[in-house]
RNA sequence: GGUGAGGUGGGUGAGUGGCUUAAACCACCAGUUUGCUAAACUGGCGUACGGGAGACUGUACCGCGGGUUCGAAUCCCGCCCUCACCGCCA
């Protein structure tokens, strides 16, 4: 959520942001609107505070005039009081609505995006930030597609998936579980040289939390929801690790947090069936290991840089073909200023899969949060939250099973070798 | 699932209707003193939304939401959470 006081400083930053956005031309007055609820709410407030003064005054003398045992002095203020009750309950109810109407305003404002965020309607308008210099691999005609392989080798089992529980929940086995396994392994140790604090955090998440990093309100649907007791799956290990910092007051000495775990992710993901559901494209459990920083607002940006270097590395060690795209303002998502997302090259599908998004929130999501720290002058401030995917397991084995199929069997990657203890599938 | 206890500031913890402006202690910050460190002493020390150039100042907040009252941390109702023990259990 954006502050208003932001809004009423950066109105015109704000609208062009929207525009950017390709928000609706007709609803760009929202942010007029907001001014004008808060306004109203500031002088409800103002008038109610003074009310409350003058009662809290009355009551005061009140009471000292029992003490001094003038019941009748007494008395009579009391209907005083009384004739100001309706008053004040007039202002509260007005000063509630003003405040709930401008929560519902303010929900419906996505992040201000960073000036680097390219125009566009879609995926297709994403930029492109950067390549890994070297021509893109190509493949023989008689190269299989993952789900292929996955088949051959014995390393995924679709059908059992389906069986257990249903479309979009592989089950992996033997060389391809311990793949998985020397995958996570990696990308955990290299966190954790790169200075990450590795976490295992709850799975399931209380409501508080799924508020706290924006799952909920606007993306209820892409949660799994155990209704009975009121916990959502985690679609993400952002979730829980970032609510570690929910209404935290941070000392600037704090900086930097940096927090990394893996975990699985559920995604109900309704409504996405269509022709990029094949294999393990699209799947509704998946295993990731995510990077999770908080940061200066003053520094969030050098922190942003250095974790694409650092989710870089490990594509480049992998040896994966490789773009960075900066997506753009139709793509970008809601809490986000500004956007990278890493795609693989999946050779036999001819297909960039993204494996992994990383993101500044800057302030939309520490304001939802209250994630704060304490200047010099010991006053609070907002803090700017990152997180990044290093990296999205599912896909990133697609890729490798694709890219580095031979005639022998699959090819597993030097630096992966320590962690599989296997040099080829076959 | 059952029973009981409890939720007060960064921590411990007092507070059963107005002498609370939430005590006291610890921690923390600044200063004084002292060769250094430590100790002692003095002062400061919550968050949010307003007003004011500022010194300051108004309001709200004692788990959350209602209610009673001129006045609620304190009384009443509902909810949430935590802890302990029992049962079940990897």
């Amino acid at each position: 959520m954006l502050q208003v006081p932001f809004i009423r400083a950066n109105r015109e930053r704000v609208i062009a942001s929207l525009k950017t956005r390709n928000y609706p031309e007709d609803e760009l007055n929202i942010v007029d609107e907001i001014i004008a609820v808060d306004d109203s709410r500031k002088s409800t407030q103002a008038s109610l505070d003074e009310l409350l003064a003058k009662n809290n005054q009355l009551s005061k003398s009140i009471g000292a005039l029992y003490k001094e045992g003038k019941r009748e002095e007494a008395e009579q203020m009391k209907s005083a009081v009384a004739a100001l009750k309706d008053n004040t309950k007039n202002l509260q109810d007005q000063l509630q609505k003003a405040v709930n109407q401008l929560e519902e305003l303010l929900l419906k404002v996505p992040n201000t995006v960073h000036p680097s965020v390219p125009n566009g309607n879609s995926d297709a308008d994403n930029e492109v930030h950067q390549d890994w210099g070297k021509a893109l691999p190509e493949l023989g005609e008689d190269a299989l597609p993952h789900w292929d392989l996955a088949k051959k080798y014995n390393l995924i089992d679709f059908e059992l998936g389906v069986k257990i529980s249903g479309s979009g929940f592989p089950l992996f086995r033997g060389q391809g579980s311990k793949l998985q396994r020397a995958l996570i392994n990696f990308f955990l140790d290299e966190a954790h040289e790169a200075g990450y604090e590795e976490i295992i955090p709850p799975l399931l998440v209380n409501e508080a939390s799924a508020r706290g990093t924006g799952q909920l309100p606007d993306k209820e649907g892409q949660m799994y929801h155990a209704e009975k007791d009121d916990f959502y799956l985690i679609p993400t290990a952002e979730v829980p690790i970032t609510n570690m910092l929910r209404d935290v007051i941070l000392e600037e000495s704090d900086f930097p947090i940096k927090l990394t775990g893996h975990t699985p992710c559920f995604r109900r993901e309704a409504g996405a069936y269509g022709k990029d559901v094949r294999g393990l494209n699209r799947v509704h459990q998946f295993d990731k290991v995510e990077i999770v920083e908080v940061a200066h607002p003053d520094k969030s940006y050098e922190v942003l840089d250095r974790m694409l270097s650092h989710v870089e590395s490990l594509l480049q060690k992998l040896e994966l073909p490789y773009r960075i795209l900066r997506l753009c303002g139709g793509d970008i998502g809601f809490t986000s200023a500004l956007t990278f997302d890493f795609e693989v090259y999946s050779a036999a599908q001819k297909k960039w899969l993204e494996v992994s998004s990383v993101s500044n929130f800057e302030t939309f999501q520490s304001n939802r949060l209250k994630l704060r720290y304490r200047d010099a002058d010991r006053k609070t401030h907002l803090a700017h939250t990152l997180n990044g995917s290093a990296l999205a397991l599912a896909r990133i084995v697609a890729a490798i099973l694709e890219n580095n199929q031979s005639p022998e069997g699959i090819v597993i990657p030097k630096a992966l070798q320590a962690y599989t203890k296997f040099e080829i599938i076959s």
